[in-house]
DNA sequence: AAATCGTTTAACGTAATGGTTAAACAAGAA
DNA sequence: TTCTTGTTTAACCATTACGTTAAACGATTT
């Protein structure tokens, strides 16, 4: 079953779709079905129920950044050096799946309890990240700066360009996906600046 | 009817409360009613359908936040000067509603074809403010960058955190909320201060 | 040809949802 | 008291959703 058949692809691929786009509750099975051009019980045949169904797009989609920012949090480099390389695989991460950054913190949001379990399955241990970050001095260098602060900001400026991509794309950039799209590119130089700036100032300061 | 009866704001409340944990699809007529104590035929007497309530909630949540941006867009003051008093009601809001971002990003996201008649409807004509910007100078004083990476930096630092509040709660705070609005108040000031820098540094240079 | 296995479909049952209708109820006005 | 008006409820209808069951189909194997 490590093999994904064709049928169970496209079946994925759909429900990817539909689910990101409308929501769990928001998306049917029929949906799911007349999208992959199946019928609906062999919804049913690939993935037991529903539920099952929209764990496996919710895990998938999970698994596309988490990895990238627990590399970062459990990385021996040092904070400061691992930024750009960061910065542009998230970001170009996001591009190729804009709309996963909302439809994650969306079910997270209507469905708290499973995040803990979850982080900890994907290899996210913040209490050690957070210490390690202490002890690499990571403090020191900001000068006093919450740590915390650093990487809120750091994640704020690459994700949420994408989380409000219908927005920005509409008021920024009057509908041009184009000119969209080459904003965010420019980002990956931008992001990594200010960074850079944070860390530095209030290390001279 | 401009004075609401009291079933009526607990209507609001609880459909409020619920829209936002859980999405227009994901909350029942019967959920509602059940939260606000009252028989479910009630809500159609006040709200004739679920989309007039749905529509009732979304638009006082947009009514929360899009007013300061417009505002910005639209303010005779600079840019510059704006931003400190900007950071602070947007943060202050974000404070009292957090779930309030994702809320309106997955509507919009799943329901594209609204925002551009509800931005106008809210006041913001961004082909104007853009070309005010560049009329003002923005686009001199930061040296030659894009104001829209400005705007969109600014939106995102103080938007985010807010956004992924159950995410960065439990990782990055050990789910101690007191802790986490502190963090969050303490933006009012680290915001402005990076905003200032962006802008500053890039003007001598 | 017969059997087997993976795939696909049609039809069914149950439960939930949204919305309507008509009736009960309470309080104040005539 | 009776009438009226605003509020609340119970019962009902049509639609939709999810999941199951049993049967059909097709290709490969025996």
């Amino acid at each position: 079953m490590v093999l994904q058949t064709d049928t169970e692809q496209k079946i994925i691929a759909s429900a990817e779709k539909l689910f990101y786009q409308k929501g769990k509750a928001g998306t049917s099975m029929q949906d799911i079905a007349d999208d992959a051009g199946i019928n609906r019980t062999l919804l049913n045949y690939y993935f037991r129920s529903k539920d099952q169904l929209f764990e496996a797009v919710f895990r998938k989609a999970m698994g596309r950044f988490v990895p990238n920012l627990a590399a970062m949090l459990n990385s021996d480099i040092s904070f400061e050096e691992y930024i750009p390389a960061l910065v542009e695989t998230v970001i170009d991460t996001m591009i190729e799946n804009p709309q996963i950054p909302i439809f994650v913190l969306q079910e997270l949001s209507s469905n708290q309890e499973r995040m803990p379990q979850i982080m900890k399955e994907m290899g996210i241990d913040p209490a050690f990240a957070l210490k390690k970050m202490e002890e690499e001095g990571v403090i020191k260098v900001t000068g006093g700066m919450d740590p915390r602060q650093l990487i809120l900001n750091l994640i704020s400026l690459c994700i949420f360009p994408f989380a409000a991509k219908p927005v920005v794309l509409d008021i920024l950039y009057n509908g041009d996906n184009e000119a969209y799209i080459v904003a965010m590119k420019e980002r990956k130089k931008i992001i990594p600046q200010l960074m850079k700036h944070l860390l530095s100032q209030n290390q001279s300061g």
